[in-house]
Order: C-alpha cells, then sequence, then structure tokens
DNA sequence: AGCTCTGGCCTTTTT
DNA sequence: GGCCAGAGCT
C-alpha cells in the first residue's frame, strides 16, 4: 500500500481518484494505517477529500462497502457525502453507514434496544419537548420557575449529558445551589423520559456510548463490521461524541483480536462555533495526544475565495490566541476589494445592501441567486425583509422559526407520536386539550396524580379517569376525557389498520377538529397554519411513495445479516417520525451553485437571508456581512468573555471565507434594539481587516442631510469641535487604521470611558444634553439608556472612546 | 375553563 | 418590539 503513495499522480494506478488533486489533498487520501486529521481550511475541498477516500478504500485497499462508516452533523452533509460517493462508485455506497451522529445512534439503539431493556419503538424528543417535560418536573419538585427557568435546566442537563455525566453522579459535580437542584430535575427528568419511552437527542448519543461501554461485545460486534470510520466536521464534536467515536474504532485490540478501525476526520478548528452546543475544540487541537501516531495533514489552498478575501480572514483570525496557525491561499489572484460601509441606522444599511444587490444584478455581474446576505441573529432579517419586499427583490429567508417547530405541525406530530407511542407522555399532555375540549389544567393535574400515586403511565390514568377511578375529578372533565379517549382510540384503530401516514394524519386533523378550527377563523395567521398542516400531508405522502420507490428498487436484501432489528418498516407511522425528528428542513437553503447549470435569465434565482450558523458549510460569490457593531457581532454576551469573543471571531471568519469574489461588510451607527435606539461602536473584527484590503463606500454619514426620520437621532450632526477622540474622527480614521495598531485598541476599546448611573445628566456631542434613565451591565457591556428630550431616547454603550461627558 | 392583561426576558442552534 | 408565563377576571 506504499507504494501508491510515493507514484507521481498521473502514474498510480488510481489516477483517476487522485490525479487532479493537490499534494496535501492525495495525502489524505491516501494515507493508511494510522489516525488521520486533516486540517482542512475553508474551501479547501475537503468533501472531495472524503468522497475520494472513501472511493479509494473501495477501489485501491480493498474495502467493502459494508465496512465504511462516514459520520456527519447535517442530513444535508450526509446526503451531499452519499451523492458524490455515488457518483464515484456507484450502487455500493449504499451498503455504506452515511448518516448524523444522531442517525446512526437511534440505528444503533433501535438495534440493540433489548441489550439496554427497552423498547424500539422509542421516541426522540426535541429541545422543545425536553423543556415542556423539564417544566413538568421543575413544577413537581415545586422549584421556582424564575430561578430555575426550563431552558437554563435544559442547557444545564444537556451540557453534563455532553460531559457523559448521568444523572446519578450529577449530584456529585454540583458546585452551587442551582447545580444541585438541577442534578435532582435531571435525576426526576430521566426518570420520566424512560417512563415515556423516550429519549433526547443528548441520550441518543450518551446512551450508545453506555452501550459500547457496558457491553464490550456488542461495541466489538460495530468494530469488527466498521472498518473505516470517517468524521467530518470534527471540530464541531463534543466530548460525548469523541468518545462514541473513539469507541468505535478502539485504540486497542480487543481481547479476541480485533485491532482498531481505521479513523480520519476531518475539520477545521478556526470554523468552531457550536462551543454553546457542547463543542469541544479541543477535540480538534488534542487529536494527536488522543491518537498516537496520528498523522495531521493540513489543507491551506483554497479553491473557493479571491485573495483579498482570504487576507481579510486570515488577518481577523491571526487575533484568536492559542491558536495553530494556517494561513489560506489561492493561486487565482486578488480580485475585487472587501467594500465598507457605515449607515446611520439599520434601515439605512438594509438600503445599501438591497441598492447593491440591485445594481450586481444591473450589471450583470451577479444573479440574486449569488447573493447572500448575513447577520449575527434573526431578528435582524426583518429590515432586510422590509425593504426587499418593497423593492421587490425575491429573497429567502432560511432560518428562524422553522417547518418542524411551529406550533401546529408539532401537535400534528403529538397525534402521530402518541399513536406510535401511547406511553409518550409529553405528547400526549400537549395534545390533551388541543383544540380545546374542555381538559383544563385542573384535570389534568388530577390525571397526573393519579398517574404518580398509582405508579401507572398517564394513559392508564386516563382510561382510570373514564371509570370514574380517579380522585376529584368532576363530572364535566370525566365526560370531557371520556370523549378524547374514545377519540384516540378510533384513531389507535385506524393506525394499526395499516393505511398510510397521510391518511393517518388527515384522520387526526379532521376528526380531532383541528382543521375544522382553523378553516373557521378569519385570523390570517390560522390560513399558514392550515397550510403548513397541508405542507405536513404532503411530506407524509411524499414519504410513503418514497419509501415504497425505495423498496421497489432495492437489490436482494444482502444475506450477510439479518435485517436490522428494532429499526421501522419503511413507510411506517414509526419511520415517519424518526425521518421528521432527525431532519431539520436545513435542505431548504436555495441552491446558489453559480457556474455550471446556466439559468436563462441572469437575473434567477433568489436572495438568501440567514443568520452567520446558518452559512457555515455554504459559499455564495457575493456575501454581504451585515451589522458589524460591538454588541451585534461580536454579540453582547461575548464582550468581556475572551473565549466567547474568540467563538464570535470564528464567526466572523466562517462569514469572511463564505464569499467567493465579492464581500460587503456593513454597521449602521444607530440600531433599534429592544425596542429602543441603540448606538454601538464598530465591531472591532472591522479593524482587524487591513486597510489596505477595505474600499470604505461610506465611512461618515451625510452630514447635511437632516434625517428624514422622525426620531430625530439617525444621523449625526456635523462635525463637533470639541474632542479629537469622538466617534466622527475615529469613523474618518477607519480608512487608515492598520494592523499594528489595533492591539493596542482593543485594549483601550474594554476600558470602560465613562461611569454613569441614573439621573446623572451628561452632554453628547450628537445628542445634546440628557438625562441618564437606566443603566446595565458591567465592564465591557456596561449600557446607559439616556433620555435626550427632543432627540429622543437612546441607550449607548459605555465602552470605547464615548462622545459624551458626565455633568 | 378559558379569556385578557401585565411584566420580565431577550444569542447563535447542525440533531 | 414581541414572546411567554403567571395572575386575575368572567
Amino acid at each position: 500500500m506504499s507504494t501508491l503513495f510515493d507514484l507521481p499522480p498521473d502514474q498510480g494506478e488510481h489516477a483517476e481518484l487522485t490525479g487532479d488533486l493537490n499534494p496535501a489533498q492525495r495525502a489524505a487520501v491516501e494515507h493508511a494505517g494510522t489516525p488521520l486529521l486533516v486540517v482542512a481550511g475553508a474551501g479547501s475541498g475537503k468533501t472531495r477529500v472524503l468522497t475520494r477516500r472513501i472511493a479509494y478504500l473501495l477501489g485501491a485497499r480493498g474495502a467493502h462497502p459494508g465496512q465504511i462508516m462516514a459520520i456527519t452533523f447535517t442530513n444535508k452533509a450526509a446526503a451531499e457525502m452519499r451523492e458524490r460517493v455515488g457518483e464515484l462508485v456507484g450502487r455500493r455506497s449504499g451498503a455504506m453507514w452515511m448518516s448524523t451522529f444522531h442517525s446512526m445512534c437511534v440505528r444503533v439503539l433501535r438495534r440493540e434496544a433489548k441489550t439496554l431493556e427497552m423498547s424500539s419503538n422509542f421516541s426522540i424528543y426535541d429541545a422543545d419537548d425536553a423543556r415542556r417535560l423539564l417544566t413538568l418536573v421543575a413544577r413537581d419538585l415545586d422549584l421556582d420557575s424564575k430561578r430555575y427557568q426550563p431552558r437554563a435546566l435544559a442547557a444545564h442537563i444537556s451540557n453534563l449529558k455532553n460531559e457523559l455525566i448521568d444523572s446519578e453522579s450529577a449530584g456529585s459535580h454540583a458546585t452551587n445551589d442551582f447545580e444541585r437542584r438541577a442534578a435532582e430535575v435531571y435525576v426526576e427528568y430521566q426518570r420520566r423520559l424512560s417512563q415515556a419511552n423516550a429519549m433526547d437527542f443528548d441520550d441518543l448519543i450518551m446512551r450508545t456510548v453506555e452501550l459500547f461501554q457496558v457491553f464490550p461485545d456488542v461495541a466489538e460486534y460495530y468494530r469488527r463490521r466498521f472498518r473505516h470510520v470517517l468524521v467530518d466536521e470534527y471540530q464541531d464534536t463534543n466530548h460525548a461524541q469523541y468518545t462514541l467515536v473513539r469507541e468505535l474504532v478502539g485504540t486497542e485490540p480487543t481481547e479476541s483480536g480485533v485491532e482498531p478501525a481505521e479513523l480520519c476526520v476531518v475539520g477545521d478548528a478556526d470554523q468552531s462555533i457550536y462551543a454553546f452546543r457542547g463543542a469541544t475544540i479541543r477535540n480538534i487541537e488534542e487529536f494527536e495526544r488522543d491518537f498516537p501516531n496520528a498523522r495531521t495533514i493540513l489543507l491551506e489552498q483554497n479553491y473557493r475565495s479571491t485573495q483579498t478575501i482570504l487576507s481579510a480572514a486570515n488577518s481577523v483570525i491571526a487575533r484568536n490566541p492559542d491558536r495553530r496557525d494556517k494561513r489560506l491561499w489561492t493561486s487565482e489572484g486578488d480580485g475585487e476589494k472587501v467594500v465598507g460601509y457605515v449607515a446611520d441606522n439599520e434601515h439605512d444599511e438594509a438600503a445599501f445592501v438591497a441598492g447593491e444587490i440591485d445594481d450586481l444584478v444591473d450589471q450583470g455581474v451577479a444573479k440574486y441567486s449569488d447573493v447572500a446576505v448575513f447577520y449575527r441573529t434573526n431578528n435582524q432579517s426583518r429590515v432586510f425583509e422590509e425593504i426587499f419586499i418593497r423593492l421587490g427583490l425575491p429573497y429567502r429567508v432560511v432560518g428562524g422559526v422553522r417547518f418542524y417547530e411551529r406550533k401546529e405541525v408539532r401537535d400534528a406530530l403529538a397525534y402521530l407520536r402518541v399513536l406510535a407511542n401511547p406511553d409518550d407522555t409529553v405528547s400526549l399532555r400537549r395534545i390533551l386539550n388541543v383544540p380545546k375540549r374542555g381538559i383544563g389544567d385542573r384535570a389534568e393535574a388530577c390525571v397526573a396524580t393519579h398517574a404518580e400515586r398509582e405508579r401507572i403511565s398517564f394513559v392508564s390514568a386516563l382510561r382510570d379517569a373514564v371509570a370514574d377511578k380517579v380522585p376529584m375529578l368532576n363530572p364535566r372533565s370525566r365526560k370531557a376525557i371520556t370523549a378524547f379517549v374514545e377519540l384516540l382510540d378510533g384513531l389507535y384503530e385506524l393506525a394499526d389498520s395499516g393505511v398510510e401516514v397521510a391518511d393517518i394524519l388527515e384522520a387526526v386533523l379532521d376528526r380531532t377538529g383541528y382543521r375544522a378550527e382553523l378553516d373557521a377563523s378569519d385570523d390570517p395567521q390560522d390560513a399558514s397554519r392550515l397550510e403548513n398542516l397541508d405542507e405536513l400531508v404532503t411530506v407524509a405522502r411524499e414519504f410513503t411513495e418514497s419509501a415504497a420507490e425505495a423498496a421497489a428498487l432495492a437489490p436482494e436484501t444482502d444475506a450477510e445479516e439479518e435485517p436490522d432489528a428494532g429499526v421501522p418498516e419503511p413507510g411506517s407511522l414509526p419511520a415517519f417520525l424518526e425521518r421528521v425528528s432527525l431532519v431539520a428542513d436545513a435542505d431548504s437553503i436555495p441552491e446558489s451553485d453559480g457556474g455550471d447549470a446556466e439559468e436563462d435569465a441572469d437575473d434567477a434565482g433568489v436572495v438568501t437571508l440567514m443568520t452567520v450558523h446558518t452559512a457555515k458549510g455554504l459559499e455564495y460569490p457575493v456575501v454581504f456581512g451585515t451589522g458589524w457593531e460591538d454588541g451585534v457581532f461580536p454579540h453582547l454576551r461575548a464582550l468581556g468573555e475572551p473565549k466567547e469573543l474568540a467563538e464570535e471571531r470564528r464567526l466572523a471568519y466562517v462569514a469572511i471565507t463564505r464569499a467567493r469574489e465579492r464581500l460587503y461588510v456593513s454597521r449602521a451607527l444607530v440600531r433599534t434594539q429592544w425596542g429602543q435606539p441603540a448606538a454601538n461602536p464598530a465591531s472591532r473584527f472591522l479593524d482587524e481587516i487591513p486597510a489596505e484590503l477595505l474600499d470604505w463606500r461610506r465611512e461618515a454619514p451625510s452630514s447635511g442631510g437632516g434625517g428624514g426620520s422622525p426620531r430625530a437621532a439617525t444621523t449625526w450632526g456635523g462635525r463637533p469641535g470639541t474632542g479629537s477622540d469622538s466617534a466622527q474622527s475615529r469613523l474618518a480614521s477607519g480608512g487608515m487604521r492598520t494592523t499594528g495598531f489595533t492591539g493596542a485598541r482593543n485594549d483601550w476599546k474594554d476600558t470602560v470611558a465613562l461611569k454613569l448611573d441614573a439621573g446623572d445628566r451628561v452632554n453628547h456631542d450628537k445628542y445634546g444634553l440628557g438625562t441618564v434613565v437606566s443603566t446595565d451591565g458591567t465592564g465591557p457591556r456596561a449600557t446607559a439608556t439616556i433620555d435626550f428630550g427632543t432627540a429622543g431616547t437612546v441607550r449607548l454603550m459605555l465602552i470605547g472612546s464615548v462622545p459624551m461627558v458626565k455633568l
């Protein structure tokens, strides 16, 4: 196997797989024997390396497709990999496991359910279900819902699970009151999950690890089977996922002599932006320590962006401390400068973006689908939508409230989940009184108490209520519950009769009166709810159809092993539920893909709007990075927290490196936040882009305009005579910023210039005299809300040089 | 039971 | 500004 390695590409036996790769890529494809870390910078052809490597394993190294497991984080990535591997190796790819961490774990857990003494038809609880259950638990434990918010509890428990700390040992890890109580909640939460025959997302990983660790023979089975494990986006793995991978491949031969499997991970520490979800960058940084003899290959050549864009990205990310140096380069030339724009306010910023897109399209430089607009938080999409609608620019917002998170969709799915798993108490209680059928909180509490006291499931308790065996329950409620149980029984019967999922769904919507209620409403929102439900029915229909097609196409089942035990039958209700639980609708991102596929008009497609997080992994010829303000991007909560700030900087790096040809960065001097205008300083990340790469289209706002906004506080007045360190002069110097100067500037920026308290009088260069209404935050996050009389009330950040004096 | 009103709170979110 | 939870009213 080592002879191939040394051959020039065009003479190698498998030149069709490696001939068109650069040396680093080729080394990554051909490396054999020891663990491999591919550090793949943005746009360096990472997917190409992964897919070619898989093909190479088959073609050059004699691996069997069934020995290959490739793990990704998103279904979209898994689907893309499957497709591209399919192009290289054909139908053989069908025998590989190419899926997300979560799907892979579900598959294993359903197969091995018996070993874990659980039922294989368990429900999968997402974050919303988990929060609901936690609300119930916290209430039952009489916890103050302010101090112990379900959100916070959920986050804490999730973190514990990501660290593989189970509910029994959580108490001993607690360091404060909150954590101690949370540990109690955790115990009860797990008890209820198991009662409901359900697992949350984090359980899927944790329980699989537990399975492998407690049952070495099970682990050995999978290790024997999967001789090649490939992991994408390794920088986003959390501790549990890391452990899962390690258990899967092993580090030592097993007792019966099964050698560790071959591991290949691909990732980029600079694109780690999910620490808040438990991802730990250490996994990629310490790969060589975790896996001795590991080889690391760096992919630095970029095939996506211009050198200007790459230099901007390199320069920003270089500010992060303790980072393994990596510099992206391209052989394709400098391209256009980065365009900068300082807007008066967020409307002005949006107008600039819209106008610029218009121009680019008019000039034939780009079509709408080539353009993406990024922002830090979802609520920033609104101003863009407003102006895009007004100007008739076609656009699409990705993210925000997603399809499967909509209330009506979740209600409908809750019915289906109850049908598939009657013990699913969270879903059952969700739909108990939806639509309203006269089963109120009181009645629900009676049933819940009865269930608890008798140690029976909630459904059984409901049946007891029908038989009048639940104490304290008034006759009216009993009648309502009886009707509900009859309704459910009718639906169970239908579900058992083997009709397809969409028909069950239709029956649910009709028989419950859910559809009728929405039909009768004249609220326009309810009309869109109806549409969403129709869409869900369509999804169900398509699901059944594609399952049928797949069944027809499927080759004779490999005799190699028994059909996966416990895994739902294709097309069935449980299979449908599994699909919708584990599939996010990120696949709905419009294709940009400019280049090969020519569209008929050059203004084809739509502009894509999304958060920077959502943009990871995508690329666009034209990118607008908006809201580059301290307090927005980087986010307020990250200021003064070096770790979080470093993550924000990686986010900026991700944003920049999405752009292929043209990058815009913009900010607004004043932005309405939480209903009040806030003046934020320039993002420190703007300072970190070398001045010579930037072409400031507008630095200082129009001085003479007078401002059409009624708020009056949206345009800066003329150049003030006072304060050479004013915001204006900082703005004016924007073009002269040098990289050497920035470090010092950052220190200076982080100091609070002005200490204010409510009631203080101030004089501001722009707004004039004002009174401090309130203050908020400390240190670098300090802000003051100040009433400037006719100039309006504005929230100002107090870091850096505030053009204002205390009187 | 179920409505409306008020007050407190705000990230990002692959599964 | 807008969502959710709890209180209070019908």
